[in-house]
DNA sequence: GGGACTGTCATACGATCGTATGGTCTCATA
DNA sequence: TATGAGACCATACGATCGTATGACAGTCCC
């Protein structure tokens, strides 16, 4: 019988299992044994590919950082920029539960980046890219000078990363209904023009 | 030889100690004995104060929210509403190693609430404390119904924190100068008139 | 066809974890 | 002065942690 499809390799299946557990039960009961048991694999399987806990949540983030700008590169700069912008903003607040694990995946690993350099690292780097690609949508509307719009960029995503924040780490705080209304809230008032 | 001051209360010793070690080495490096021995008591007394880790915790929070809430109730309405929200909003962003420090606590107990109910349940009322506070600031200044104001004050509290969680989880990232001036450029765009 | 390499597994070691137990000391009060 | 409660401490237990070690099966090249 002819294969039916291509076996995921290996390490993936390990940084998902390690992703899941970060998303439903936070990083702090993510361990190799957890992690390798998730992933249907021994213990020494997760360290024949990531020698370290440190490494493996570094590639972890890592693969969670590739996911994002994969979706940022995504972003076409058609027409109507604004909604572009809305569309792509909107994937990144929790509006339904597959966006609400990925944003409690980001906030796990924002935090441990606070004391943990190599994950600050990684997280500007993301934060650089995102922020550019909205300035360039920004741009693509407005008249502003580059360093406007770059500023202009870091307070959206600021916006929109802190009303995700307060989403997921609050209760009875915000609806999917209340996140659409504040983000374009905050794109009527932030956006020029 | 008389006592020269009143020494701090067991509970709230410890309840420091927790909170130094968080804010340098993050949530995580939080154990029982590291509190006891930064607090300098015997791990029986934390046991004493606080029957389980997790009690530790939310006690530790709800003391995060108390002076949150208090900094919060020293904002004056006097005439100059737009300066006093931003003096009470610069209080909330890393603008020094002090600040910093506070910002890496509330991100991390951000982040775990996103996984430990009691957590989210406290989050969720200083959250709405905060964005009342922010709301009569707002409509002091404006005409607008309250609802338009609560939503605009979600919007503005929304931005400090995502550019508070921007800051200290990124590297190389943003500088206390341009935390201020991003501040005062989402003012200028969030506030009506 | 025999090393060398890679993927995978099983097990073990020492450290650290949260928690339980029971002790000593102080002091108010009956 | 007896006693009960509260503050504080020392130690111990079982679980879990990250990591080290060594084995076994394939594959590929010489």
């Amino acid at each position: 019988m002819a294969q039916l499809s291509t076996p995921r390799p290996t390490k993936d299946v390990i940084t998902d299992a390690l992703l899941d557990i970060t998303a439903e039960r936070g990083l702090d009961h993510v361990s190799v044994r957890h992690v390798a048991a998730a992933a249907g694999v021994a213990i020494g399987t997760v360290q024949h590919y990531f020698p370290t806990k440190d490494a493996m949540l570094t590639a972890a983030f890592t693969e969670v950082v590739r996911r994002i700008r994969e979706r940022v590169a995504a972003t076409v700069l058609g027409p109507d920029v604004r909604r572009n912008l809305a569309a792509v903003l909107r994937e990144l607040l929790p509006l339904d539960e597959r966006r609400a694990a990925e944003v409690r995946v980001q906030v796990a690993f924002a935090a441990r980046a606070a004391t943990m350099p190599a994950l600050a690292e990684l997280q500007g780097v993301i934060l650089g890219e995102v922020t550019d690609a909205i300035a360039a949508a920004l741009a693509h509307v407005d008249g502003d000078p580059p360093e406007r719009s770059q500023a202009r960029a870091r307070v959206v995503l600021a916006t929109v990363d802190g009303l995700a924040l307060h989403a997921v780490s609050s209760r009875d705080w915000v609806t999917p209904e209340s996140l659409t209304a504040a983000l374009e809230d905050a794109l009527d008032a932030l956006l020029p023009g």
